[in-house]
RNA sequence: GCGCAAGUGGCGGAAUCGGCAGACGCGCCAGGUUUAGGUCCUGGUGCCUUCGGGCGUGCGGGUUCAAGUCCCGCCUUGCGCACCA
């Protein structure tokens, strides 16, 4: 290796030349050192180079910015941070977590010589957007490219090594273009249950018009029956919403009064209020747009399994979509025409269904309570003092209607309910059983209706025993189980017969599927699967969103805008600001503010199907800002591309199915692609993360993207907390004016605010703990490589862990050892010598490599950065530092702290940036030592220790071990064994 | 209540397979540089000790020559779900 022996700048080197320094340091004996404003100049230089010489840009295969020369036959890499929303407050030293981490690994696999994507955009639209912009009385779109600038300031001065050209935000109308147009593909397909996919499966999305030649055609019965040509325009549009992935429904919504809006069931906190906002949340029946995510309820469960995610985030979608396998029976009630359904995981338990249970929201309530007083003999427990059953189940439910879901909790397991005055016959046994109504039972899951199984069900149980039903065992309880309380545990059937079938002795699972085959032959049931999982309210009550692509015609049919009408552009308006409400006033009803444009609602349009042009009203309400993070990541790919979202071939080069699936995932799963790291935090695990999975299989169905999943990799960073303080009231008083006592009798510090004590604890950094701590000023204090360093090292990047100002410190002293290593604090000359390295220094060397290379691509940054800091001091103790192991370092260093080993880099002679220096490989021959430290132990506890030969025999270290006159002292009683595992260890154990 | 994860110095945290507990950093202590303070540098730093050693990874038991690591029971904290039939 032949280096210049001396600095000689480039020209274009973004070098710190001696007369950048400040006054002060001219005075100082050091005027060459590391200090923070040498950081700031270094690290604002670097980003000035950066920039103009695109380092970090990515070349495409194919699609505007193709550079298939570039692109090579490298391996592509595709690491993402989940897309954020330009806070007006700014960003705090917890963001950045996340952006590091990926850019510390996106910057490591460039040197490994991988083609690797790392960008960033902005989630631009949405509720907090809009009501930063109400609250300040501006503009949303003002305020949001406003918080833009600020935080691509922010972002710039870490020194993340983003591809700047693909920066896109949801607001700009040619990203929005697409995200409506992907709304015309979801608005315009179906779920063809029966379809068989490529890929082997069931199920897939076909265009709608294939759906409506079938109909018309003949070869698919239009539901009711009726004959499609003759189906007027209004009903034909009726039939296609029940097929549509995209339509309109009149149904029980989310409306939250106080946000002016109505929100997605996962937008709701389970006790009723508004995520956002906390505000009360009401059913009411509105007609809103839905996606139809229910349809691949099962692929969302389903190929969790073939994607590399923390098992938690899996466990949460699992359990959000809530696929339940079981039975639907009907019980036919008595006296009537109707047959109650019920869904039952336990169809091998109907034997001992005693009662049944409908909700109060269930349609057959009404007409179930026969006419007139009780049936003979009613129990006066199941009345509720009402005389009549229709009085008792009227007020019931009006009761019922009343409560808010918190009511509904804080009740607890406090069962409630009336008896309907009705009966249903058991099918499988003809047993006559009495209907209640009770709100344990609820409308929202399965069939809103129940068989209650008191001796199986502890739900049951508890309404059996209060309102004094009977209770007939069907699973024989284990041995010692208590006679008082239900058995739900396994177990042999028992009790349960008729003429025909007999599931006694059989276990759960045989008995099941006993009685559902026999239920099928019968027509009284069959085998289902329920979901917990419900259809995706995506429609807002609100200005700052994209607007549908879509308009009414005079009957009310919606009709796609088409394609060549995109963007339909949200339009300028004075008064953007959502109509509120009193946020408890449960009986307003939802305005969208796009409504008041009388000029942009009404429109006249060639649709371009023939009909000419006409009048139509465009829709007012707009989409979820989930909308635009569904598909962000593919924009990344091609954001220049007007002809597409994205290139096909560009979407299969960085996300297509790879050639190995995930580890974890099932023998001979096929591997779904997507992006090969996405970090982002947790909160986001069933409501981004699910969404954007829906929309990208549709747009796979479809054949728009050859991956089957958008993240193929995903992992939640931790949170970064910081100490807030409160005083004597409890509220919240600026951490950054609270001084530390230091206790001197060796105890707790304590604190105080203006004189008076303050308690401390750790919390979410924002500004209600008024505990913000800003990169800004991390930076000016220390320099960007400092805070990047010092996030990276403070633990593991899954854990939560608290910031502390005052160890940044020992990041900056670790940086600035690495700098004294490399320059000479007086003189600024570099002083690596030409010298080859001794033994010792090229094994640490080697060590430090292996340790390094298998942290970086395992995100395990705290222990690399302590492992580099152990070389850097080894380093430091020599006389001279051999330039091998200073340049090796700095290419180490360089993902963690850019700027300071682009400056070394550079000073060291070399002319191109540090990005694409290839990672030293370690050599494996200076990895195994010629002589380890054996340890010796008696009994298991460290007594001795002796210097070996890496290789010597088990034989040799035995006889060598034995004679060590510690050993002699403690065996003189004799030996029972010896462990020998040469040659690291020898365990004597005395008799 | 159910499920999942985690409990290691004063603090954040290290520790492929069961094999030297506490890497690295903060803090603290001592020394050096400095008029002084700060910065910076060097060294030390789990606890107890009669200086032999003893005790130590939430608690109690177990397996093993050997346990932070494996098994059983419990406690605490965090997260998720919460009448989902």
């Amino acid at each position: 290796m032949s280096r210049p022996g001396r600095w000689t700048g480039p020209a274009r080197a973004a070098t710190v030349r001696h007369d950048a320094r400040r006054p002060e340091d001219t005075m100082s004996e050091t005027p060459h050192r590391y200090t923070a404003q040498m950081a700031q100049q270094i690290e604002l230089a670097w980003q000035d180079r950066w920039q103009e010489e695109g380092t970090f840009h990515a070349p495409n295969p194919a699609g505007p910015w193709a550079e298939p020369e570039k692109v090579g036959d490298r391996e592509k890499l595709l690491v993402l941070d989940m897309f954020p929303y330009p806070s007006g407050a700014g960003l705090h030293v917890g963001h950045p977590l996340g952006y590091i981490a990926t850019d510390v690994f996106a910057r490591y696999h460039r040197m490994t010589g991988k083609n690797v994507l790392h960008c960033l955009g902005y989630d631009a639209f949405g509720l907090p957007a809009e009501q930063y912009a109400v609250q300040t009385g501006q503009h949303p779109r003002k305020t949001t490219e406003a918080n833009m600038v600020v935080m691509k300031r922010q972002l710039r001065r870490l020194g993340l090594g983003h591809d700047d050209r693909r920066t896109i935000a949801t607001i700009d109308p040619d990203y929005y273009t697409w995200t409506q147009w992907i709304f015309l593909q979801i608005f315009n397909s179906w779920y063809d249950a029966d379809a068989v996919r490529p890929d082997g499966g069931v199920g897939r999305a076909r265009p709608i018009d294939e759906l409506v030649q079938e109909f018309a055609s003949g070869a698919r019965p239009v539901p009711g029956g009726a004959d499609w040509v003759s189906l007027s325009p209004l009903e034909r549009s009726a039939v296609l919403d029940d097929f549509r992935l995209a339509y309109t429904s009149e149904a029980p919504v989310n409306w939250a009064p106080g946000l002016g809006t109505v929100l997605s069931n996962e937008e709701v906190t389970n006790d009723g209020r508004s995520e956002r906002g906390n505000y009360p949340v009401f059913k009411t029946n509105l007609r809103q747009w839905m996606m139809r995510i229910t349809a691949y309820a099962d692929r969302l469960a389903d190929d969790l399994d073939r994607v590399d995610w923390p098992d938690k985030v899996k466990a949460m979608q699992r359990n959000w979509i809530g696929r339940s396998q079981g039975a639907r029976v009907a019980f036919p009630v008595v006296g009537h025409d109707a047959s109650i359904e019920v869904f039952t995981t336990r169809p091998d338990t109907l034997f001992g269904a005693t009662f049944m249970v409908l909700a109060p929201e269930h349609p057959l309530v009404e007409s179930l309570a026969p006419a007139g007083g009780w049936p003979e003999g009613t129990n006066a427990a199941w009345t509720a003092g009402e005389p009549s059953p229709q009085a008792a189940v009227a007020a019931y439910r009006l009761a019922a209607s009343r409560k808010s879901e918190i009511e509904r909790q804080t009740e607890g397991k406090d069962k409630t309910g009336v008896f309907t005055g009705a009966f249903a016959t058991n099918p499988v046994n003809g047993q006559q059983v009495p209907v209640f109504v009770a709100d344990y039972v609820l409308m929202g899951y399965g069939t809103g209706a129940i068989m209650a199984v008191p001796a199986q069900d502890e739900r049951d149980w508890d309404f059996a025993a209060k309102y004094e039903l009977p209770v007939v065992r069907t699973v024989q309880p284990s041995e010692g189980h208590p006679e008082d309380q239900a058995f739900t545990g396994e177990g042999a059937a028992i009790n349960s017969s008729n003429d025909e079938v007999s599931l006694d002795g059989m276990a759960v699972a045989e008995a099941k599927a006993t009685i559902i085959d026999w239920l099928s032959a019968k027509g009284l049931g069959e085998g289902t699967v329920s979901y917990k999982l419900r259809d995706w309210l995506f429609s807002r009550q609100r200005y700052w969103g994209e607007p549908f692509p879509i308009v009414f015609d005079e009957d009310g049919v919606a009709h796609a805008v088409p394609d060549s009408m995109l963007p339909v552009e949200l339009p300028d308006v004075p008064d953007y600001s959502p109509k509120t409400f009193d946020p408890d006033d449960s009986s307003s009803q939802p305005e969208p503010p796009l409504g008041r444009v009388q000029e942009w609602v009404d429109v006249e349009l060639d649709l371009g199907d023939g009909r000419g042009v006409r009048k139509y009203r465009r829709e007012t309400n707009t989409m979820p800002n989930w909308a635009g993070s569904c598909w962000y990541y593919l924009r990344y790919l091609d954001p220049a591309n007007h002809d597409a979202f994205v290139d096909p071939a560009n979407e299969a080069y960085w996300m297509g199915p790879q050639a190995a699936p995930v580890a974890g995932a099932p023998e001979g799963a096929k591997d779904p692609g997507g992006v090969d790291l996405y970090i982002g935090g947790v909160e986001h695990a069933v409501l981004h993360l699910l969404y954007a999975r829906f929309w990208h299989k549709v747009l796979h169905d479809l054949g728009h993207v050859s991956s089957e999943e958008p993240f193929r990799k995903y992992f939640s960073q931790g949170y970064i907390q910081a100490p807030a303080y409160r005083d004597h009231r409890g509220q919240p008083v600026e951490a950054s004016e609270v001084v530390e006592v230091p206790d001197h009798s060796g105890g707790e510090s304590s604190y105080t605010w203006q004189g008076q004590p303050v308690t401390r604890e750790f919390g979410k950094i924002g500004k209600s703990l008024k505990n913000v701590v800003s990169p800004d000023e991390m930076c000016e204090q220390y320099g960007a490589d400092t805070l990047r360093v010092y996030e990276m090292s403070m633990g593991p990047l899954e854990l939560s862990k608290p910031w502390e100002t005052r160890a940044v410190v020992g990041a900056q002293r670790f940086l600035q050892r690495l700098w004294r290593n490399v320059v000479d604090e007086e003189t600024g000359e570099v002083r690596v010598v030409d010298a080859p390295l001794d033994d010792a220094t090229a094994r640490a060397l080697h060590r430090t490599i292996d340790a390094v290379s298998r942290d970086f691509p395992t995100l395990g940054f705290n222990t690399a950065i302590a492992r580099l800091i152990e070389l850097n001091n080894a380093l430091t103790k020599l006389d001279a530092v051999p330039r091998e192991a200073a340049e090796k370092l700095v290419v180490m260093v360089a993902p963690l702290a850019p700027h300071i080993a682009e400056e070394l880099w550079s000073r060291l002679g070399h002319e191109e940036t540090v990005t694409y220096a290839p990672f030293p490989v370690a050599d494996p021959a200076l990895l195994v030592e010629d002589t380890v430290t054996c340890v010796v132990q008696v009994k298991g506890k460290v007594r001795d220790r002796l210097e070996v030969p890496a290789d010597i025999s088990e034989d040799a270290l035995r006889e060598q071990v034995l004679a060590l006159p510690k050993i002699q002292a403690a065996t003189e009683g004799g030996i029972r064994t010896v462990i020998v595992r040469a040659p690291k260890l020898v365990n004597v154990v005395p008799l």
